[in-house]
DNA sequence: GTCTATAAGAGGATAGAC
DNA sequence: GTCTATCCTCTTATAGAC
């Protein structure tokens, strides 16, 4: 019983291994340019191995994307059990942690567009329960944050969700990261400036900041 | 001589037939999942055909984007004559351009992540100029709109050129799109609003907008 | 369950006739 | 320059011994 037990931690510590692999390359490369020939020689197994714990590239793929989502969904209890905060704090908690993830090397990157993947995704259970819960706990919040005026309501529910969202693909992060100029901290500080203050000043700072430029021109 | 220049006139229409094609592949399944024989069955061609014009896929796709790119700098250059916008104005016309041609079908989208297709557009001489110069005209308009006050001047320069390029690929905009349920004007109004004045209403108008519940409140 | 070896097929690119 | 037919590499996936 208890060398059975043994097998199946080490059966289980080999597929975490597996994914966190699939993850790494999965953030590095992508989905399309990851191949399972490079997860097994990262690994150090064979390639039929790994077809035993997972049936198909594309459940590789899924099962990396769970483990991210269960730790997006853990950041989100953690944020909400934290006091003191407005919902929109919490969503900018969200947007942060998504940002610093993407900036750690830790956020799989999968095709946008149609593919193979679209499919094998949206029919893995597990996949989708764990995306569904995190929508609706954002949905949550996001709603809240309109009813409290601190979030656009003139701005669609999902539209904010996609967005929060997108920010785990954004590649205005990896093209800073690459130019190398800015640390991750200022990064995503301006980031999260440009997403929920947006790019233009707000009409109110405008006046804030021109009105010394004038008196400036005027002295 | 009228011969010889009618037959170059079939081959540039051809090559034009060719771009298209891939313009419009390119756009619904990216780079990766497009394949050389879609595009020469898409076209009525023979692949060897299609080699002799473009030396490999790559190139391709570079024509694709040089020709994008070409389309973006005469938008510019038509919102440079219009009289009476300001920096901002302009920026912001650019944005919507961006993304009515997104949602018009017609934006290549290839893969952000590193592949042979980023070596080869580097390469490029004339993707790169394109590139080079769009930057240019914009990072004047940046760089004006920060100065006048209406651009966050704490984002730099190269945050907001970068995150203005990325509406052209912002997956945000295919997933409102394939929703289906709002126009495409409508799509383009909420996403410039969010890109521009950001997710969050901004603090004075937060007062306008609660001021008047509390006051419900205590009524 | 893990390995070696291999099947099976997609897809980019080219040879050679016309 | 365009075609048909073919090459060749890369990649997913599996067969079968241990």
């Amino acid at each position: 019983m208890a060398k059975l037990s043994f097998r199946e931690q080490q059966l289980q510590l080999r597929e975490d291994a597996i994914v966190a692999s699939v993850n790494r390359l999965l953030s590095e490369k992508g989905f399309d340019l990851m191949t399972v020939d490079e997860v097994v020689a990262d690994v150090g197994i064979a390639k039929a191995s790994l077809y035993k714990h997972f049936p198909s590239k594309e459940d590789l793929a899924a099962a990396a994307m769970v483990k991210v989502l269960e730790r997006a969904l853990a950041e989100v209890a953690r944020l909400r059990e934290e006091e003191g905060g407005t919902p929109l704090d919490k969503l900018k908690g969200v947007a942060r942690w998504t940002m610093q993830v993407q900036l750690a090397g830790e956020m799989p990157s999968l095709p946008a567009q149609n593919s193979s993947l679209r499919a094998a995704l949206v029919a893995h259970k597990v996949y989708m329960d764990c995306l569904l819960r995190l929508s609706d706990e954002l949905g949550e919040w996001i709603e809240a944050a309109q009813k409290d005026g601190s979030l656009r309501a003139e701005l669609a529910p999902e539209v904010v969700l996609y967005t929060l969202f997108a920010r785990a693909c954004d590649p205005v992060l990896g093209l800073l990261k690459a130019a190398g100029q800015y640390s991750h901290e200022q990064i995503i500080d301006m980031l999260l400036l440009s997403c929920f203050g947006g790019l233009a000043v707000s009409p109110s700072q405008a006046a804030v900041v021109a009105v010394p430029k004038l008196r400036k021109k005027a002295a």
